[in-house]
DNA sequence: TAAAAACCCTGACAAGTATCATGGTTTTGA
DNA sequence: TCAAAACCATGATACTTGTCAGGGTTTTTA
């Protein structure tokens, strides 16, 4: 198994493990102790919605670990994953600044403790410190900088090309060295890679099979072991 | 010819008319004045560039009449253009807040009058300015819709369908009714459209002709109108 | 623990697009 | 104003990827 987080957990933001690379780093002490106790944590159990796309957004969240996906529900049905959130990742930023309803649903993937932020107990923080503002300003730089390397990626790149770079994010955010080798750490079904591609699951499962073959990457059942991160990005650059 | 705007310009930020919907629509008159002075505007040839990707960014430009791209170079050579900007538009803001390189060339299309704000005068501006904090974060949060967006279209769309969406977004942002018809006063070229919607300049043509001969929208050398915006949708939904 | 559901895998085939090639047209710039 | 460059257009062809179908395996749940 992997981290034992499937019981419930308390614990003060000022001491959260989580909060480090969140945008709640920079908070002095006294914002942080009003955070501590306004926020409410909650275990989630797997399949749980912690917000449906199109629902009034109440509050952020904040996970503080498990698994959770967003995805947005197109008109005909198909699902696209916009994002895997994990420790220290918030929920929710969009709906609550903009005072309106959450653009997508987030799903939980795996059992996680996730701590629940009310929105106007949120945007207060942000009129009232300039660092959280700051924070937040960063923070959401640096998602528009992964989300438009990821519509770049989807305008240019052939959907192995894509794979890999997921696979390699992958073993940035789950990774486990283990005999030499990267383990991606993380529950996820062909399917769910497919949606966050932009493929079919049957193209995910040619091209896993097809990496497996030739050595580059190596299944067990649903794992997926990465030999070497340098020569499957090596992989991805020059198609033969 | 579109708009008269291929002689310099010069004016107070305070009656800037591109202001309204911009990041700096919020300013107090003390700050506009300050931004007044401090800023710089220029008028710009058509093909000249405002910055390169990758070279320091040294402040924001706001596009006050014109037109500019955005684009990034994929290491194959090939130009991906990730953005139009116009009237109001701002553009360098990841690089100035990061302060970093910045992530994509910006170039103008058509001579253009815009104005620089170096990156010391801005980040201040931010720091003092609530206001401007705000409506930074409230631009932020739009621009990542946006981009998230056009992911998803990537993700899930045809071509056809993405570029009827590309139109039907030229249609709102540089429409002109004209007899009934919406003509796109925007002047563009096959590649470029390709590019932003990740296909070929052939693929494009292609689609153009044959939308032309089905009547849903009309060219006439370069130039395209749309005679019914619902029926160009409608297109975009159900493909037969 | 057994049945049901979800998931993985492979093959055959079809559709959508990219690529290459060629010629006509418009725009640019000396 | 005229040549050069950039751009538009169309056809033929090949390739990537999606779709559909069938069977095996793992996971879930009652």
């Amino acid at each position: 198994m992997t981290s034992d987080c499937s019981h419930r957990k308390q614990g003060s933001c000022l001491v959260c493990p989580s909060r480090d690379d969140s945008i709640f780093a920079e908070l002095s002490t006294k914002h942080l102790e009003e955070l501590d106790k306004s926020k409410v944590t909650n275990l989630y159990r797997k399949g749980q919605v912690l917000f449906q796309q199109d629902s009034p957004a109440l509050g952020v969240f904040c996970v503080l670990d498990g698994q959770v996906k967003v995805l947005k529900n197109s008109e005909d049905g198909k699902e696209t994953i916009t994002r895997l959130a994990t420790s220290g990742d918030v929920l929710g930023l969009r709906g609550v600044l903009t005072e309106s309803n959450h653009p997508a649903t987030a799903k939980v993937m795996q059992d996680s403790n996730i701590c629940f932020i009310d929105r106007r107990f949120f945007k207060d923080l942000i009129q009232k410190s300039p660092e959280a503002a700051n924070s937040l300003i960063m923070r959401l730089v640096k998602e528009m900088t992964k989300l438009e390397e990821h519509a770049e990626e989807m305008n240019t790149k052939t959907v192995k090309q894509r794979l890999i770079q997921l696979l390699l994010s992958f073993c940035q955010t789950y990774g486990m060295r283990k005999a030499g080798e990267v383990f991606i750490d993380l529950k996820i079904t062909r399917a769910e890679m497919a949606s966050m591609i932009g493929t079919t699951p049957e193209t995910v499962i040619r091209i896993l099979s097809e990496m497996d073959s030739s050595g580059i990457i190596r299944q067990d059942g649903k794992k997926i072991f990465v030999p070497s991160m340098d020569q499957l990005a090596e992989e991805s650059g020059v198609q033969i």
